[in-house]
DNA sequence: TCTACAGGCGCG
DNA sequence: AAAGCGCGCCTGTAGA
């Protein structure tokens, strides 16, 4: 048997009521094993090194609670987020992840947490649109625990790149314990401005069950520009009638299509619709139901999304408007880090290319004003279109027209992600850069196939089978760049996150200030979405974490591609609100 | 009455 | 302006 070392391992799992930890010190052939009281096991938790690493079933079912009680866990293995990256990934050999693939209990969805009843869970179903179901909640005894764990270990080193892959566990695993801080702590909210916003927008908070007042003025003059004073403006259809009564022959009723028309009912239908967005999304239910105790906490969900990106469940944290960012308001005596990263995904597309030029094009600057620099497109405008045309499949219209330039510009960069498109077209897999892959096409998928290259397709047949092979096309092509992108994002977080906690300890005035879990009491993060953070820090503190936020993104550069010349600059401001300036 | 779906729109 | 990728949430409607 290998060593586990250089790390510390200590693997968690339940047995017969008690938490059982098993201590992998040195070397497999030493196991210690302890069985710890739920007490014993918060105490357990607390005053572990931080150099060790705790191997769980699945984050989510473990840490809130731990949280709860004031315990923070530097490192950790996440068994269920692990097991689905290795049992897909095309860097480890098909005979080498074939026990663990045949473990269908890890594929199982996270550990329900929210249920108000707790355990005797017997085997609840999650149903799936096509009929089958995915069970909740991966095994969390200790002898599943320890031998899911041992599987994951053999299949990573027989593969072609151990090294990458442990990276990519380290990084989602730190995702997952951020993912449950980040929920605990939530985003720091005023509120009094998102009252603010709302009744500046919509007027005073209305009775519940009645529209606002300016949803009411709008709603009036639209349908007195209908003619129609019984017109309904909620229902598409209903919508849609109207406005063809009234010679707007729209054939949605969309935002963009509308803006088309020029009649007088347009302008005041579009405020209306903006209007009855914020008051459904963000409107005062929202504020109460998320935010009504002055913090923000969405659900995120690590692994959420195919390509590694990172869902939410809850709260909308993947579309909160930027109309309502200036509610996100530092404590007193503390303020806010916001950071997002200027084009991730072209400089990761760059960098995993190989492509000099196009990293040539991005150093020090605005990528697409490099890209004009260099002289492959004429306006910035222009070459952030080409630039996402590029790497979304675009193949009509202004996009479309514009990619092949680039393609003469930056060929290693462009040859990238049109392979990856072919690989997806043919049914193929594809795999980020630290090994990520995606899923190949399915049997249905195959089937519209093989029916279009039969003797008796019909047209429509390959029509069908065209399309849905370009549709997969699309998907692969963003998927080695979306999930690398998503990979260096992870791997931002993970070293800011620990080089926050190593912060030295803040001001007793600070800390008096602070509310919330045991690590709010210090510099934070608090908010992530995809290219961008917030960290809430006491004020004292501010620039030492603005300069661990620039530090962690050189280092998660260094990290995933080594001595490769491309930079991350990052759009860093510090102040008590999150609105971009 | 309940659930599934489509339209629409917010975010990266 | 979408286009071309990935999401979640709200509403009304259609169907069981």
């Amino acid at each position: 048997m290998t060593a586990v070392d250089p790390v510390r391992w200590r693997v968690v799992g339940r047995d017969a009521g008690a938490v059982v930890v098993v201590d992998l010190a040195v070397d497999l052939v030493e196991q210690r094993r302890a069985r710890l009281s739920e007490a014993d096991w918060v105490a357990e938790a607390s005053t572990t090194p931080t150099a060790v690493r705790w191997v769980w079933s699945d984050t989510t079912r473990w840490y809130a609670a731990l949280l709860a009680d004031g315990v923070e866990i530097a490192r950790a293995h996440d068994l269920r987020l692990c097991h689905a990256i290795v049992r897909a990934s095309t860097l480890v050999p098909a005979s080498a992840s074939e026990a663990l693939r045949a473990e269908a209990r890890w594929d199982a969805a996270p550990t329900d947490t929210s249920a108000a009843a707790p355990s005797p869970r017997g085997p609840a179903l999650f149903d799936l649109d096509d009929g089958e179901a995915l069970p909740v909640g991966v095994p969390d005894g200790i002898d599943d625990v320890l031998a899911e764990f041992l599987r994951q270990q053999a299949a990573v080193a027989a593969s072609n790149d151990p090294g990458r892959l442990r990276l990519l566990l380290a990084a989602e695993s730190a995702g997952a314990l951020l993912a449950a801080e980040l929920h605990a702590a939530g985003v720091p909210w005023s509120i009094e401005v998102h009252e603010g916003i709302l009744e500046a927008a919509l007027g005073p908070r209305p009775p519940a069950g009645t529209a606002p007042a300016r949803v009411q003025e709008f709603a009036a003059v639209v349908r007195s520009a209908l003619g129609d004073e019984a017109a309904s403006l909620d229902s598409q259809p209903k919508l849609l009638r109207s406005l063809h009564r009234a010679g707007v022959l729209a054939r949605s009723t969309s935002r963009w299509e509308l803006a088309e028309y020029d009649h007088p009912v347009i302008a005041p239908l579009l405020a209306y619709k903006k209007l009855t967005r914020l008051q459904s999304a963000n409107g005062w239910a929202w504020l109460d139901e998320w935010a009504g105790d002055g913090r923000f906490r969405p659900v995120y969900v690590p692994g959420g999304v195919v390509t590694g990106r990172w869902a939410s469940s809850g709260g909308g944290a993947l579309q909160l408007p930027r109309q309502l960012r200036p509610a996100v308001r530092a404590d007193p005596g503390w303020t806010l880090v916001v950071a997002d990263v200027a084009q991730l995904e072209p400089r990761v597309l760059a960098a995993m290319s190989g492509d000099l030029a196009l990293a040539e094009a991005a150093r020090g600057r605005d990528l697409y004003d490099g890209i004009v620099a260099s002289g492959a497109i004429s306006t910035r405008a222009d070459a952030k279109i080409a630039m996402l045309g590029a790497m979304y499949g675009a193949t009509t219209g202004e996009s479309g027209r514009l990619v092949p330039a680039l393609r003469r510009a930056y060929p290693r960069a462009m040859g990238l992600v049109d392979a990856a498109a072919r690989t997806g077209e043919g049914g193929g897999a594809v795999t980020t850069w630290l090994g990520r892959s995606s899923a190949p096409g399915d049997a249905q998928w195959r089937e519209v196939q093989d029916r279009a290259g039969g003797p008796d397709a019909s047209d429509a047949d390959r029509a069908h089978a065209r399309r849905s092979a370009g549709d997969r096309g699309r998907f692969t092509r963003n998927f080695i760049v979306q999930g690398t992108a998503a990979e260096w994002a992870l791997a931002w977080l993970a070293d800011l996150r620990a080089s926050l906690a190593a912060l030295p300890p803040v001001s007793d005035d600070a800390r008096a200030e602070a509310s919330g879990p045991v690590f709010s009491q210090r510099a934070h993060l608090c908010f992530f979405l995809h290219d961008e953070i917030i960290v809430h820090t006491p004020k004292e503190q501010a620039e030492a974490v603005a300069e661990a936020v620039r530090q962690s993104a050189a280092r998660a550069a260094t990290l995933l591609f080594g001595g490769f010349p491309i930079d991350f600059p990052l759009d860093l401001r510090i102040g008590p609100d999150a609105a971009k300036s």
